[in-house]
DNA sequence: GTCTATATTCCGATAGAC
DNA sequence: GTCTATCGGAATATAGAC
């Protein structure tokens, strides 16, 4: 791996596990063995680091899109709650709850490249809900963007907030989720 | 108000509408109009002006809680809405939100109290659920607790998502939390 | 591409006068 | 309770050598 994409990934994650502000160039030279000013070279400033943070999930999240294209709306779900709860084990939040909270500190171009990530996201979810609900696999009531961002959302927040209360209320939520979903 | 106590109200604006880590005493000092120096005579350090803060906020929930003691669930509902609401439109996110993105990077003090606040609040909204379902007005299958889990996980992550969204989303997503809740 | 060295700014915290 | 003065540390960023 290149040494710039060494640090998107090393900043992703420490983006993700202490929140924008808290992370430093410091810490990624310690992982990746080279001292701040080097990382400089790779990114002018803290910002384009985050910009490029952004856009590598984007470019994931786009990848996951193609490769799901023919799989049912429920394996979809399934990947999608697969990817938050690997998200929990791993002691971080997503990249939307992270950001969002510090979204008032952070350059004008992390946010609007957010932005850009949260609607992929949020057009993904909808239409898989939606075609399953053509299927008669899911069910619910209301407009398919309402409801994938009350799908997201729950788990956007569960792992925020079992770091409070319990990791087992992750199964919970998602069992629930699903249940509420297939139930007729 | 005592500079105590308008201190206490400014740090947890502060934290959230810009994240623990992004806000500094010389934000603080700014508004009351005294020298940071001074503030550390309130609180002698971050830490404790953070674990105020929370305290605070539990204060204001059982304040709250015993206030509703006769309210019927759907206006306890309501209410709970209603805090949401005022928070997105203060262009902030609640508490638990805020704090939860930054917990690996607080002080343990802050951890302590903020997860006695969660479990508060979770047995509040978990309590008029069950009540609400008791007497018919309400209708969800499972566990109450698990139910207020994914309703105040809804509503953390509207404030959050929606700044990247649409304001208008939260009414939408609340607006179906009520329906999901209430139709049989 | 990475290094050393340094500039600059900001922040939390403390000492001691008033 | 608030002030001035100051410390120590951390952070982003730049210049220039290698």
């Amino acid at each position: 791996m290149t040494t710039r994409k060494e640090i998107i990934q090393l900043a992703d994650g420490l983006i993700r596990a202490k929140g924008y502000n808290a992370f430093s160039f410091y810490d990624i030279s310690k992982a990746v063995g080279i001292k701040t000013a080097s990382i400089h070279y790779h990114f002018p400033s803290k910002s384009d680091l985050g910009v490029a943070v952004v856009d590598r999930q984007l470019e994931t999240l786009n990848e996951l899109i193609l490769k799901s294209e023919k799989w049912t709306p429920l394996k979809k779900l399934d990947q999608l709650i697969n990817i938050y709860s690997k998200i929990m084990d791993d002691d971080k939040v997503c990249l939307v709850g992270s950001l969002s909270t510090d979204l008032n500190t952070v350059d004008e171009s992390i946010r609007k490249h957010l932005k850009v990530f949260a609607e992929q996201m949020l057009e993904w979810v909808s239409k898989f809900l939606e075609e399953g609900r053509e299927q008669g696999v899911f069910h619910f009531e209301g407009l398919p963007r309402t409801r994938a961002i009350m799908i997201i959302g729950n788990l956007l927040a569960i792992v925020q907030l079992s770091r409070l209360t319990d990791k087992r209320d992750f199964k919970k939520v998602t069992s629930t989720i699903k249940k509420d979903l297939i139930t007729i």
